[in-house]
DNA sequence: ATTTGCTGAATGAACGTTCATTCTTTGGCA
DNA sequence: TGCCAAAGAATGAACGTTCATTCAGCAAAT
């Protein structure tokens, strides 16, 4: 009886909320964007705001939990791929290349400063890039067919460094005419270390 | 009488403002840095401070044409070394590594994010970017032995590549454990490039 | 006495947050 | 069906605070 649907209706409702509110935070930035400002994208007034988040940080952090939760997500659908490393691979170029229509990177943005500036939030996406890299290194395992100890000894930086990467492209301005060759030679860079791992195994067993 | 030293006293004393108002957009951001914490940090009163920078937003301005002036000390520096591509090496080995302590990346961080939401500061960085490709593939002509536009058709996304990693190393979370290792890693990927670059010449002519 | 360099209180706008109030929906009773 | 209270949603003005900016006034130097 508790609940029909997955997703309660109230859920669903902030999750909406959500989404403006992550439009608003992406066009003024986190302290930019007042609470009238984020109330009136989320089309409502700002009393009634508060009836769904007790505080403008709360905000933030139920958006990088959200964010968290969808990479969770994308992993677990990688995972389940019957060739993770494609999956992997294609996904990754889906980040690079669509880049979410600067809405993702304009966040990742704030937020990567917000975590250089306050320790709580550094130490979220710190504990968020660590589970993606623990991720990556285990299809690594998966892809170069050694034991996932292995890979993570071997493959971490690499993990790091395709993060790096992916974030670094998401960020970069719009308007730069070089965007699309620069995004090619990331993917064909990130390919290239892929493959690397992929074959290793043949080198080392 | 209007100067004696080509960098006037005012300039100067400006500079070292310029630089107490990095540290407090550093600690606090852009938008939540308040002009007392401002003029706090440059141990002057908030009236004083006016009599330097007419606006909080003058601040910006200056603080990101300063690091465009730094930029082209150093590219004069790397041009005017016998050996440019090594003296390139070394710099951006010094620019990864060292990180300015993490002053430098969170303040990039900040004008990353600022460049996204504001057009005007979007445009100001987009310029400076191009800039320093400007100078990475006059560079590379010279490493390579081809013309200025041969190596700017060529190596224009390489370049941008570059400065995008070396971006991306100076923003990441200083207490992130793999960093050193994710370095060593960055750093070997640019030298593979600079190596590809410089010996390329053999290849096509 | 006048200029200069600087202070920090004053100012009005805008902020996050609260809350008295008003609409809208609901469900039992006729 | 029509009616009416009770509950739930939603509003926007108001509150205390903090912001960027200004300026009357002070102390030393000329």
């Amino acid at each position: 009886m508790a609940v029909v649907s997955p997703v309660p209706l109230a859920d669903q409702r902030s999750a909406e909320i959500l989404d403006s509110a992550r439009r608003a935070f992406a066009e003024k930035g986190f302290d930019g964007a007042s609470m009238q400002d984020i109330a009136r994208q989320a089309g409502m007034s700002v009393g009634n705001f508060y009836r769904y988040f007790p505080s403008k940080s709360a905000i933030v952090e139920a958006l990088i939990a959200l964010d968290m939760a969808e990479m969770e997500q994308d992993f677990a659908t990688i995972l389940a791929h019957p060739n993770p490393i494609l999956a992997l691979r294609e996904t990754i170029e889906r980040k690079i290349t669509e880049a979410d229509c600067q809405g993702d990177g304009q966040i990742w943005a704030e937020i990567t400063a917000a975590s250089l500036r306050k320790p709580e939030i550094g130490d979220a996406t710190l504990r968020m890039e660590v589970g993606i890299v623990a991720h990556l290194t285990t299809i690594f395992a998966l892809a170069a067919g050694v034991a996932k100890e292995e890979a993570q000894t071997r493959w971490t930086a690499h993990a790091h460094l395709i993060v790096m990467l992916v974030k670094a492209c998401a960020m970069q301005h719009p308007d730069n005419p070089i965007t699309a060759d620069l995004t090619r030679l990331v993917m064909r860079n990130i390919n290239q270390t892929l493959d690397d791992i992929a074959t290793s195994a043949a080198l080392k067993g």
